[in-house]
RNA sequence: GUGGCCGUAGCUCAGCUCGGUUAGAGCGCCUGGUUGUGGUCCAGGAGGUCGCGGGUUCAAAUCCCGUCGGCCACCCCA
């Protein structure tokens, strides 16, 4: 009695209640709807592996922030920190019933054991999808065209999918003799949104090795505006002595003129050069998402090209191009943004349970309507209307159904607007076909 | 992981600098305004281990230490 458990979640773990989560939801199946129209098949895997599977043989730990234990057996096991390097596992043990190409969809949560910040927790969902077996150029432009149509079909704004191609910057830096610095170049580069040219041109200077000439070279280059084409055309120019380059500008201008075929309109398309990806095994395209009322939460969307997915565990080659969408920092960002739904009930329709007497005739109501394709919820014990009413207006069901004493006298009912408050009476054999009509359209 | 700021009712916060009467406000919640219509209005009411633990003190929400949690920067990234 005195001694209670204080209950409390750890840091960056999270609950998630009705509101929040019914948004989680609808982002997740929307998110699946539109890969699926793509064809990509869904797949899941265990959330927790063994150890050497996520770090791989040399295990970088430090900076993967790795939930690592000794299980009940006394293996060595690890919480995944992504969903690519289970896939990679997963790819390596069934390609041979799989078959290739292949695409696949995965969502599910990833644990990171790093510090907490806005948007960004020690667990959280990502959702995925990728194309393996393929080094067709054409996987790279769909894989644009599923960011641009989940973004777009998940109604948070405008936003903008940057694009770029890893092998232009190598390119660049060959030219440079700068390329074994390439990694610090990245890093360097990925900041310059955040503390401006001046202080990257430092960061070039001291981590990367970078002579001041160069390091105004390199952020000359990485400050290319223009239009997709006009950038284009600068880049030719810039990396022509580069034939890794060169294919990387070859590449970049497929995809972009494959993604406006495709109808997708310039602006939600930019090509941006400094932007990097910090993970390593990316190799060719690459693209980060950002939503245009909130770009400093970062990328939403992230993903890119990679020439060889699964080399740590099989021999065969599985090169692939595939992108990862943060959907609890995507939540987060719609959360400040104010552009959450505040319906924390999935049920449509609330009947209103008035008439103490007719429970029964209650109960065979609302199953009736649920028969009916209806989600409905019978609230659960005859009290005050105007209570009920405000329940159902807290909840955000979008009408109310009231069949009262006199209703059941005449075989009416009434349907109650919870948003503009007007009602209207029908048949009692008439409500499937009148709730139907008034909720067509809304989910 | 390192450094900084913060932690008081469901929510947003005041009080803490200069320790001391029953810890406050707004919003929210509950009840009522003659019993079948919510989101406005009026009246009343419930609700707080002052994150947690320890220390200093006659006395701590107020000072000190630790711890847990949140935010920010570094780092990394979704």
């Amino acid at each position: 009695m005195t001694n209670r458990i204080q209950p409390r979640t750890l840091k960056g773990f999270r609950d998630l209640l009705p509101e929040p989560m019914i948004a989680r939801e609808h982002l997740v199946n929307v998110a699946k709807r539109v890969y699926e129209s793509y064809g990509f098949s869904p797949i899941d895997t265990p959330a927790l592996e063994y150890t050497e599977i996520l770090l791989g043989k040399g295990g970088a730990e430090s900076d993967k922030q790795l939930y690592r234990f000794e299980d009940n057996g006394g293996r060595d096991v690890a919480l995944r920190f992504d969903l690519t390097v289970p896939f990679a596992r997963f790819a390596a043990q069934h390609v041979g019933v799989l078959g290739i190409p292949f695409k696949r969809y995965h969502v599910g949560p990833v644990w990171r054991g790093e510090n907490t910040q806005r948007g960004r927790y020690r667990e959280f969902l990502q959702f995925d999808f990728d194309t393996i077996g393929t080094t067709d150029i054409t996987a790279d432009i769909e894989t644009v065209l599923v960011v641009h149509d989940l973004f777009d079909a998940l109604d948070v704004g405008e936003f903008t999918i940057r694009i770029n191609d890893r092998r232009i910057l190598n390119g660049l830096l060959e030219q440079l003799t700068l390329l074994d610095a390439s990694a610090a170049v990245l890093r360097a580069l990925d900041k310059l949104p955040k503390v401006g040219a001046e202080a990257v041109h430092g960061e070039l200077v001291e981590s990367a090795g970078a002579p001041s000439d160069v390091a105004d070279q390199i952020l000359e280059f990485a400050s290319l505006r223009g239009t997709n084409d006009e950038i284009l055309d600068t880049l030719e120019g810039l990396v022509s002595a580069s034939s890794v380059g060169e294919r990387g500008v070859v590449a970049l201008g497929d995809v972009v003129r494959g993604v406006r075929a495709a109808g997708v309109a310039e602006s939600r398309v930019a090509i941006d050069v400094s932007i990097a990806r910090g993970l390593d095994y990316y190799t060719g395209t690459i693209l980060e998402t950002f939503l245009t009322d909130l770009p400093d939460i970062g990328s939403v969307c992230s993903g890119g090209r990679y020439d060889d997915l699964a080399g740590l565990y099989t021999s065969q080659r599985l090169p692939g191009i595939g992108a990862s969408l943060g959907v609890d920092r995507l939540l987060a960002a719609l959360d400040e943004l104010e552009l959450i739904d505040r319906r924390t009930t999935p049920a449509e329709v609330l009947v209103v349970y008035f008439d103490a007497e007719r429970r029964n005739d209650y109960v065979a109501l609302a199953r009736r309507l649920r028969s009916a394709g209806r989600s409905v919820e019978l609230y659960p014990e005859p009290r005050k209307l105007g209570a009920q009413l405000k329940y159902a207006d807290r909840r955000g069901h979008r009408v109310a159904v009231i069949v009262g004493t006199n209703e059941w006298a005449e075989s009416t009912a009434q349907i109650k607007d919870l948003a503009t408050g007007q009602s209207e009476t029908v048949p009692l054999g008439d409500l499937e076909a009148a709730l139907a009509q008034r909720l067509t359209g809304n989910s």
